[in-house]
DNA sequence: ATGAAAGCGCTAACAG
DNA sequence: CTGTTAGCGCTTTCAT
């Protein structure tokens, strides 16, 4: 409005316009019970009137709350954590909080120091999406009690506050698809091995071959990282077998959409060579051709439910902070058919 | 390391610890000259010992920087956000910045109260991606003299801080390329027009027909936004015409992607019934089957730069503001060849 | 119901 | 080179 330097109405000058003493502002501005309707009145249209904005950073040091959560992501710009995202981004502009984006990779600095620097900063909680090798400062966080909820991803055998799913029996669902289908020799391309997902959806891949007399050929597993790059190379290795598999399960869909090309890129098939099945789900698993075949996994859902947690966590500290479980599901596209002969 | 309560060790606690007034900590943890290397010494151990953290509020609040900037996107979870994000974190990290992350669509707030939050709020500075309609907020960061850099899009015949690419070149390039492999149909599918990167390579587009005496056919433009689902839509409706193309200019990678999902879902090939070239080259479109001819924007670069730029306004606000331009390359790769017949 | 006053942790003059 | 002294804008007792 004003010119040059930009104008900072406080709420002194919110007081002194609405001729009321600056606290009875601070009360207005948050929404105490004993104000008088009248002088309410008065401060919310001097503070229009003004054009006011809080300061946040005056809040929180004053010990308020930052109104302000962090998340730690690996890394953005694909749609697993987009979607993740966009589930947190919604449930955190209902609560009127910001977000503070950092990426795990950045953590070139003492380790203590990062978690300190989250903790003591200027966050109201924490959360973690597929911390890798993270138990260390997740330790930091759990000794602080700092509020905090990790997502899609558990400690093993923790339960501690995580947003997870029904990996194990996904794992057995897809595996299971596969071999009913008639499929024997079934490849996995697994995830990161620290995180409880990848593990549990290799669990689950195994027992379903247990469960059908299947012998487990640790051959047709192979790593990857829940990557489409690295996934690529994990499904040329599994295709240069001297005995390939008919049916691939990758440990995600991004895992899965490197193994389709790395398919394609061979001349093969899909489904007709190979058939090819992928978990998560993600808005291109429905749209791309053929269309894949995956175990769905509510990925917007997990970003909501997780952020509605860590924000009860913040308003209650004692309030008890424990592991919630979504479900999974099938979703039978055309990815995957009979084996070839 | 206590327990409970998170401990605070404040700049006085150092003070206490090292022997020092505690301004002279200030003056160590800002890195000032003016301190005998002895007591700088003792204030340093003194703050490891106690594990001392700066609390970034208090810094800002007594007028320091935030050392915090906003990026403004209109969503994540693809790679092309990915790629600029990237950039931007990297430059960022380098120079002890952290990022707030505010998503476009959340602007429910009276805009106004939307800006003023942003610029009086707990930035330095603000990164703008792709700021659809944002024409109005644009101008009170201009008047407020607030810091910030637009990212891939220019105010119409604006010379406002920006990184751009040549877009306009890229477009006719790209179209050119088509033409001379034998297309004379060829159908674009345009991002949203109030972008200026999308408009100038629709203008490309144009160019090229025309320097090649090829008539315009409006038919054989579509509007789509810049993503992979609505450009699936657009593609049909190039596909459906009376005279379809024989190939397609679309204007992003994810745009490219759309369509190429479109017509493979109609049992046609590419390039062989039809070729498809992007804008971009995202990672994507190099692994992609076929591999995907595009024209390549430096986005990760883009968003370095664009940090960079940020970062001096803040640091020098006097200092000199304009766009910078990044050159665009044709990549080809596999997605197009001659036309049919 | 409302005002006064004391900080939150830090930076930035200001004196020495 | 270093200590002292004010605030930054707000929340929060504590009185009234």
């Amino acid at each position: 409005m004003s010119s040059g330097k930009r104008s900072r109405v406080t709420i002194m000058d919110v007081a002194r316009e609405a001729g009321v003493s600056y606290s009875t502002v601070s009360r207005v501005i948050n929404n105490y019970k004993h104000v008088s309707p009248e002088k309410r009145q008065r401060v919310l249209s001097a503070m229009t009137r003004l054009g006011y904005v809080v300061n946040q950073q005056a809040r929180s040091l004053a010990g308020g709350r930052s109104q302000v959560i962090g998340l730690l992501v690996p890394t953005v710009g694909n749609s697993y954590i987009g979607q993740i995202m966009q589930g947190i981004d919604e449930e955190l502009a209902a609560a009127q909080y910001d977000l503070m984006l950092y990426t795990t990779h950045r953590q070139r600095t003492k380790e203590s120091v990062y978690v300190a620097t989250l903790t003591r900063g200027m966050t109201d909680g924490l959360l973690l999406l597929l911390p890798l090798g993270a138990s260390a400062y997740l330790e930091t966080l759990r000794n602080e009690q700092f509020p905090y909820v990790v997502i899609d991803h558990q400690e093993i055998g923790g339960t501690g506050p995580a947003v997870v799913s029904t990996n194990r029996q996904g794992g057995y669902h897809a595996t299971e698809y596969l071999i009913e289908l008639g499929h024997r020799r079934i490849g996995h391309i697994a995830g990161t091995p620290e995180l409880s997902s990848a593990a549990e959806r290799l669990d689950g891949y195994q027992m379903a071959l247990a469960h059908h007399k299947i012998g487990f050929d640790p051959a047709l597993v192979v790593n990857g990282d829940f990557q489409t790059h690295s996934s690529y190379d994990a499904a040329n290795v599994l295709l240069d077998l001297p005995q390939p598999p008919t049916a691939i399960f990758a440990g995600s869909d991004l895992t899965a959409f490197g193994a389709v090309d790395a398919i394609r890129n061979r001349g093969l098939s899909i489904p007709g060579d190979i058939s090819v099945i992928g978990f998560d789900d993600l808005p291109e698993a429905a749209s791309m051709h053929p269309a894949l075949t995956t175990v769905r996994q509510h990925l917007l859902e997990m970003g909501r439910v997780a952020t509605r947690m860590l924000l009860q966590y913040i308003n209650d500290p004692d309030c008890e902070r424990g592991q919630v479980v979504m479900d999974t599901e099938l979703i039978v596209r055309d990815s995957c058919s009979v084996p070839k002969r």
